[in-house]
DNA sequence: TTCTATGCAAAATCTTTGCAATTAG
DNA sequence: CTAATTGCAAAGATTTTGCATAGAA
């Protein structure tokens, strides 16, 4: 399998207002702004979907304006990972993804073909109320949850 | 956070049937018995729910007739996850986790406390027709699934 | 005997850290 | 000026691989 298949598919739609988000909220925390930050966070407004470490960095070794070192790739995500403006998804692959947290709505999981490694959104309002509801009734306080399908997409399935 | 701070319950129940279909599994698959494997089934086939590839080394290590090697560790876990007698559980901590199959019936997810680490099994039956009804409208020939819910254990939150 | 299973150690990957130089505010 | 940001290289940690030996069928 690729190593890295997920699809690079770009929307532009929410972007600006995650972007325009996380800038505030950077600047609110009393973080200076910066280059590598600047091009991870535009790296990640594109993007539609879950990236991991490793796929961030070769793209922007690739097509930043200047190179972002690799330490810089995984510090930044974990700063914004601990402002809640980007959250890990665990996909069952080898590495954890990143991507961007949208304020309301929009909450998707995802699906993963485990033949060629693509990682696509989805979303579901019955499944999200069956897990509101479960959430009451387990002996933890849910903050947040984590579904993921696995299977053969239709390319794969053929 | 403890690193190793899944409960380690075990539970003697279904591991009997679990082990005696591991081993059938295994040998219709031309495999020949070794040792290391002999344990590390043994292990999973105790456990209530998932480990770490180091905590089953670390176990082994200490407590199997014969120590077992990290390698091979792994290489058991490979095994038994292609011929599905063991999945992986992604709990968004730092490594991935392994736990026994069953074949019907006790299809479980997990809660995480991401304050202490503590992995707790819970099954729900609303979510899981939530997800077989979901399964057939999305773009996946979906094999399987994963949930976690993730935050505070009862503990925790005081 | 033949092919699998295993251990050991080295290699490959991914992630984190230490430190000095740079840059924003 | 002061503190945050970066890059680079080294250190850590986890997982994989190569190879020789032991063991099952």
């Amino acid at each position: 399998m690729s190593a890295h298949a997920a699809h690079t598919a770009e929307t532009a739609e929410p972007a600006g207002d995650w972007l325009a988000r996380a800038e505030l909220a950077l600047s609110a925390a009393g973080r200076k702004r910066g280059g590598a930050r600047r091009a991870v966070l535009e790296l990640l407004a594109r993007q539609e979907c879950a990236l991991t470490a490793p796929e961030i960095e070769d793209v922007l070794r690739a097509r930043a304006p200047r190179p972002v070192s690799r330490a810089s790739v995984y510090r930044i995500l974990d700063e914004l990972e601990e402002l809640a403006l980007v959250q890990r998804v665990e996909t069952g692959q080898a590495m954890v993804r990143y991507e961007r947290v949208c304020e309301h709505a929009e909450h998707h999981h995802h699906l993963v073909c485990d033949e060629c490694g693509v990682v696509m959104p989805f979303s579901d309002p019955d499944l999200e109320r069956a897990i509101s509801s479960l959430s009451e009734r387990v002996p933890l306080s849910v903050s947040e949850h984590e579904i993921v399908l696995h299977g053969a997409c239709r390319d794969c399935a053929g």
